[in-house]
DNA sequence: TATGTTATCGCCAATGTTTGCATTAACTGG
DNA sequence: CCAGTTAATGCAAACATTGGCGATAACATA
């Protein structure tokens, strides 16, 4: 069984029902790998389904945020989406000049989350943390990697160390 | 002279034009003491002066976020502003649940920033940070304090212990 | 397998926010 | 104080995202 069908076996068993949208954009979402922009699903999800309409994507992907099948880290202003990996989770360092996107390993925000816990018992939402910032290269001046639009894959690098 | 002049000085001093719009947005904003939301700050800006455009209320609030004049924080789907305090900076937890906005030290988050920089050479941008999650009432099954809409100063608690 | 219930879909309109562009008005230097 | 330069405005249209609603199809039950 695929990891796309746990998902789906998943969503089921919270009541949600399996329909071959829900289907077709968990899988297009799993195939993108780094993070996908809204868009960019629906215009794969309606080449293989033609009737696939924009508020559909939109509302799969927010019910797969909400259940934890997806992460969301929002882009410049444009929500993007990627598979939670359940062994690997991160969060994201978005750089606000160059726009590329830097993950982050969840150590770094463990103690952050105890202390609001226990001293305002607030329990913050980290699945879906996402900082801006300046990334070393934009801070250097350097000109920012080739190619670095929003969608293109070279640009999602690893950050953890 | 007022803070406000002095924050139209310092724009003035970074080359941006001294406008009567400018002036009027700041002053609402500062005024509205609490996190204003856009469409009051339109309202009240169209009332004093009937040709404001929506589009330049974004397009001030936005370049006051930018040079730091007012703090963005972004509650449910909506865009907040407040005036930064220079003296009394914090950051935000906002409830997604009841939408709550409560106030946080930057003292919790100095040792994150450090490490972020250290590590990874990533300056994150802290001055517009805000973290969702669950406040203590709704975690506790809770009905929301009276009157809670997001508009309302009293919804604005501070959580500096 | 047939049937009923109701979640989900597709369509369309509304919302919140951003952008393009011609006009206006802040600042600059004479 | 006047004229030139150019940033900022107002307007309208674009864009990204959300919501309402009737029709459809997924699941449960028999």
């Amino acid at each position: 069984m695929t990891s796309h069908e746990q998902s789906l076996q998943y969503l089921q068993s919270l009541g949600y029902r399996l329909t071959p949208q829900r289907l077709l954009v968990l899988e297009i979402v799993a195939e993108g790998g780094s993070h996908m922009g809204v868009d960019e699903v629906y215009r794969q999800a309606r080449a293989a389904y033609p009737y696939m309409d924009l508020a559909t994507v939109y509302r799969t992907l927010r019910l797969f945020k909400q259940v934890g099948v997806v992460t969301e880290v929002a882009i410049g202003n444009r929500l993007h989406y990627e598979l939670t990996d359940p062994g690997e989770k991160h969060h994201h360092m978005v750089c606000r000049d160059c726009h590329r996107a830097f993950n982050l390993s969840p150590h770094y925000l463990e103690e952050f989350r105890d202390t609001l816990i226990k001293e305002f018992g607030f329990a913050p939402d980290l699945e879906h943390f996402t900082v801006s910032g300046d990334c070393v290269d934009c801070r250097a001046g350097a000109a920012p990697a080739a190619g670095s639009t929003i969608n293109n894959a070279d640009n999602w690098e690893n950050a953890e160390s």
